[in-house]
DNA sequence: CGGGATCCACTACGATACTG
DNA sequence: CAGTATCGTAGTGGATCCCG
């Protein structure tokens, strides 16, 4: 009990968002989700190798920091959405550049990576 | 030995650029060498907490990722300097939004601590 | 001064099983 | 369907000592 300690506020403000758009899925959470609300489910199948406990511990910790929000219907069978916030969204500029970024990057140690290419 | 098999290079870029600049320090280091070149010594200061053995891995890294440079002085006593490459600079419009995100962020959140505050 | 080497703690992460 | 519980592993980070 009392799980809310966690995480203890750093002071420099990019510590602070590694530690809340950092981990392993995060970051792909965050941008699967840049399309619009997804269920539970759909999350599991796109974000590839996310087991359901870890997918549920990043969604939560998400939620906490208000980046997400969480939306459960109650019925049978249960049914959950999640969808960014606008504090979510305003993520996902950042995400965007970033993953432009990272493209280049990943084309470039590709090339680097062929024998006998000049 | 071997020590340059790690990272399995992700296909999806946003995971690709977490895994560069994602961990404890990385950030910070990127953030703190903004306005130019530091020293080791003046690195291990600015990033505050960190140790001499985190530091050099993280620092290790990326330079093997090609986002920092590091330049040896050959005297006594030893001198190394490091400086964001292109690359890495590239990063800076992206730390620099990451920032302002979570200054608000961290604004939003003081507020909420505070009790008998409307 | 700028590390490397070693040992150890912690926790993030993963596999599996189970449930309302 | 959308989780929770439990256990085990692996990698990350820290303390300390040593070196050119």
């Amino acid at each position: 009990m009392d799980k809310k300690i966690k995480r203890p506020l750093p002071k420099c403000g990019i510590d602070y968002a590694f530690q809340r758009i950092g981990g392993k899925y995060k970051g792909r959470i965050l941008w699967r989700l840049r399309a619009g609300t997804l269920r539970y489910g759909e999350l599991r199948k796109t974000v590839t190798g996310v087991t359901s406990k870890m997918l549920t511990q990043a969604l939560r910790e998400l939620e906490d920091d208000g980046l997400i929000s969480r939306k459960v219907y109650v019925e049978v069978p249960p049914k959950v959405e999640y969808t960014l916030t606008e504090t979510g969204k305003e993520l996902l500029p950042f995400l965007s550049l970033l993953r432009d970024w990272a493209k280049e990057q990943m084309l470039i140690n590709q090339v680097e990576a062929m024998p006998g290419r000049s």
